[in-house]
DNA sequence: TTGACAGTTTGGAACGTTCCAATTATTGGA
DNA sequence: TCCAATAATTGGAACGTTCCAAACTGTCAA
């Protein structure tokens, strides 16, 4: 079955013509008759000729080829956030070497690596845990664009795309005191991160701004994930002065929040309130609904690409930051719905 | 910043060796001397020097890429296939493109060419719906190896990593009836399928073995996703002889119809019992906890990468058929640990 | 002293494309 | 009829690598 690969030199010969004016053909020249355009067109599909891109490219030196590398493609966040991309980067004609980096950073080095030596254009990262300004210099400066997105790389000089998490934090504290609460708890996430720095500043502000105790004590880091949030809420559950909301680090922390709650007999959006962030799928169709930061990770990722691809398409290096904006949908879990039920009957 | 780009030559020139050494020594050949492989590789990292495998491989036409296209990244099923095929791709020095098809025939066949066009060496593929035999023949022929995941597609001679549907689905009903169910639904997912088609296949079989009804009337198809399921549940308890007990498409549609159930009034695992397909990862920690047939997408990953490295490294055309065998997971929404609780009391 | 041999190194052709400069064919105006 | 201008086509060099056959070095036995 193994053709014996044809090529631009074969399709010529077919076609009558020098491999020049097949090249032409290809680009979509302008400069080739009508009917030579139509007879290589048809020998191309008749031979069933495949462009060779490598070829191409190693002559031009400009690939359509884009890196992203995205620290984990299990958590859902980060799926749409690569779905987002994969769709601006298809619709312009390029195509992704896409890697799941596990937050492992050697395991990114390697792979950025080996995306270089295959002649990406430019790379896409949502660095892994622990990625220095360090171990992206070299790529950084042998002028390949990068963009990073969801999380930034202190110290590196280069375009980001990155949610605002200080306001999404802060607005989702003041909607629980608004709700009343006095006591509310920061649940999830490690605090080696500038994401949860981010985060944690914003509750922190708000928490202060209204003149309430925003300690310590009242935070609860944990693995980012639900089993995380699960963990989190037993210790925080098992303290004195308990609070009576949390702001969690992610919708993941904010979903095990509830399960650990529920296990402790304690009702979700009833006796506590818990704001998650993200706005993952889930979230809406979750029982309860999650009330949380809604980040649009689709759209981070839409906006990342676009990015990208302006910078390889301009050659320039002006470096852009973008905060993608932010904002709090107010759904069950929060006990909005109780309370306005509540106000109902004492009307 | 922009490095004018150094070459092998450069490296020669800079070593005082021809380029023809500096080859030898990439390729980690055991020709060159140890003094002259260690002068070229401090040279080759003094200089940042950047291997350039598009050149590479013209010459030796056999690339280190593989593709895989996957009809739904948002899906965590298939994420989690997703990162199973990258570990393995990963770790035997091959790098993918990848590609989210969104169930879209046209943009599947589009990102296939384009990856061809890049000169991959094999593909593996989650087809999207409505994908044809005719559409990947003339890959097929090409004599790249393919390998499907997930789900086949119907008269394409190659090799495939499926789970199996018919089993899981039988062991799930035959569950439920021993816990006592005798009026047993199928809810969600599209008929057109052929894993749709398995799985029914499947409840079925079981059903009339066991002699019970497994007619029309008690299959609700619907989108295979979360909304899917509760539209499904909710036609479901509008009939007049209600079901008792559900075995749902996937994991998704599962926790749709717990959602729709509870916003009856009923509580899966309590008064209804609910069965889905797949184990996704939410599903071990969701409330109540799905009992699942589980399909450990991330070895299935693994497996068909592997299946497809082991092709390309052969250069033979045997199709295997894999299929990767299913376990039922008795958690919590299918009642068995309710009825544990009232036969303890019971006795 | 020569030849055989192993251990190293090397020049140049090849891979499939693009691009440039040059060539040929066609047209229209004077 | 001839020239200039335009339209279409073309050969060959170049891109960065690998591979082959050939060449060079030194060692050792004859």
């Amino acid at each position: 079955m193994k053709q014996p690969k044809v090529t631009v030199v074969d399709v010529a010969r077919a076609a009558g013509v020098s491999k020049s004016t097949v090249s032409l053909v290809l680009q979509g020249s302008s400069l080739v008759n009508e009917a030579t355009r139509a007879r290589v067109g048809a020998v191309i599909r008749e031979l069933g000729y495949v462009y060779n891109r490598s070829a191409a490219n190693l002559r031009q030196s400009k690939s359509k080829i884009v890196g992203i590398v995205v620290n984990d493609l299990t958590n859902s966040f980060f799926a749409e956030l690569a779905v987002g991309m994969d769709m601006v980067v298809q619709s312009a004609g390029y195509i992704q070497f896409m890697a799941n980096s596990a937050e492992n950073a050697d395991r990114q080095a390697e792979v950025i690596a080996s995306m270089r030596e295959h002649g990406m254009a430019g790379l896409i990262l949502s660095p892994a845990r622990g990625t220095t300004a360090a171990d992206l210099r070299p790529l950084v400066d042998s002028g390949i664009p990068v963009v990073l997105v969801a999380r930034n790389v202190p110290g590196l000089k280069v375009s980001s795309v990155v949610s605002d998490g200080h306001a999404g934090a802060a607005a989702a504290v003041q909607h629980l005191i608004d709700l009343g609460h006095r006591r509310i708890a920061f649940l999830g996430g490690f605090n080696d991160t500038a994401v949860f720095d981010e985060r944690m500043r914003g509750y922190r502000d708000a928490m202060h701004e209204a003149g309430l105790n925003g300690s310590d004590e009242l935070v609860f880091s944990s693995a980012p994930s639900r089993a995380g949030g699960v963990a989190a809420v037993e210790r925080l559950l098992s303290t004195a002065d308990r609070p009576t909301a949390a702001l969690c680090f992610n919708d993941a922390v904010a979903f095990g929040a509830c399960d650990g709650l529920r296990s402790a007999r304690i009702e979700p959006g009833v006796d506590f309130g818990v704001i998650g962030f993200d706005d993952v799928i889930e979230a809406k169709t979750a029982v309860p609904a999650l009330t949380t930061v809604s980040v649009d990770p689709q759209g981070m990722g839409r906006r990342a690409a676009q990015l990208l691809l302006k910078q390889i398409n301009s050659g320039d290096f002006e470096h852009e930051a973008l905060v993608a904006s932010v904002r709090l949908v107010v759904r069950e879990s929060c006990g909005a719905a109780q309370r306005m039920k509540r106000e109902a009957v004492t009307a």
